[in-house]
DNA sequence: TGGTCAATGTAATATTGTAACGTTTGTATG
DNA sequence: CATACAAACGTTACAATATTACATTGACCA
């Protein structure tokens, strides 16, 4: 499953199917995505790409929410927590999740580029990590990964064309 | 799989072998160790663990070095070029090298009970990610990949069998 | 000897994130 | 309905992390 995000999409559909599963999982979980929390996810949605906490709470402030960082903080704790949204650590930046329906890692590619972010799956990395941790006795929660290169669009752009991984060997 | 910094090991060894790898790896590059930078990588060795960056820059001011952010960031942004320290962006927290000669992504096992961090090379994340690089048309440069949870002493022991077989450095 | 460029030092500020505490709201229960 | 309780919310204040801008120093070399 590559990156669907670098690809050509509807922004509208994608969104409101996002906010409708949201909604329904939640139900399921007896979780309560109250407005504000709401809000955040649908904002991340709209913008389809990383947001920072900040940029959140300035539009939150606007609509009638509360204008301090932790409105918006609290609204993302609990967007993580189900697993809504991911934080993308190396951007300090929050990222609406594809598919909250399967308990996953995050991982993504970020184009340095266009600065577009494309979350990905890949099971021979979450086999590769179950065989850490069987081999070392490391017991594994959240794992994160973080790529950074060039996207397709990109990538003809910029001089290095190169495709040097540099996290084997 | 070499998670060696779980392991009991002489720090002071560690140290010196490393600190003269980072010398002798400048002359060769004909990159300039000065002394602040020598200083804070020496201390992120001492520590052998993530340190902040302000962790360093206290220590570093106390020692005649300047005693402004800028002083500690360049250094490090330097370490980092070179290779001789990672990020981990998760801790905003800075770690030495243990292999800084093998240009490679940053990979680490983050351990939420005693707070050590070990970093580790697997063959089969980097193949799986130039994959994902030949499938999808994405250039990878730098990649991280943080896995957070509990070591072997902090899971609750069941390690009598044989996994604690590393031999530190 | 003077030019130049990397490295350093400092002040000021920007960005990101938390702690603490009181208020409101939803909900279950007598 | 009354009320007790916990979750969620809002705000103030602050902590932690990082960058911009600019002046100074020092090494190198034409």
């Amino acid at each position: 499953m590559t990156s669907l995000a670098f690809a050509k999409h509807n922004h509208d559909r994608c969104r409101t199917d996002a906010m409708a599963e949201a909604r329904s999982i939640c139900k399921e979980r007896g979780a309560r995505l109250t407005p504000v929390r709401e809000r955040a996810l649908e904002l991340l949605w709209e913008a389809h790409r990383p947001l920072g906490a900040y940029d959140i709470l300035e539009t939150l402030a606007t609509e009638g929410f509360g204008s301090q960082p932790p409105v918006v903080y609290r609204a993302l704790d609990f967007l993580i927590e189900q697993g809504f949204v991911h934080k993308i650590e190396r951007l300090n930046a929050f990222l609406a999740c594809d598919c909250p329906a399967d308990d996953h890692g995050a991982k993504f590619l970020i184009c340095i580029g266009c600065e577009r972010v494309a979350e990905f799956e890949d099971k021979a990395i979450g086999k590769a990590l179950d065989k850490i941790a069987a081999g070392s006795g490391f017991a594994i929660g959240r794992a994160t990964l973080e790529v950074e290169g060039l996207c397709p669009d990109c990538s003809g752009v910029q001089s290095g064309s190169g495709t040097e991984s540099e996290i084997g060997d």
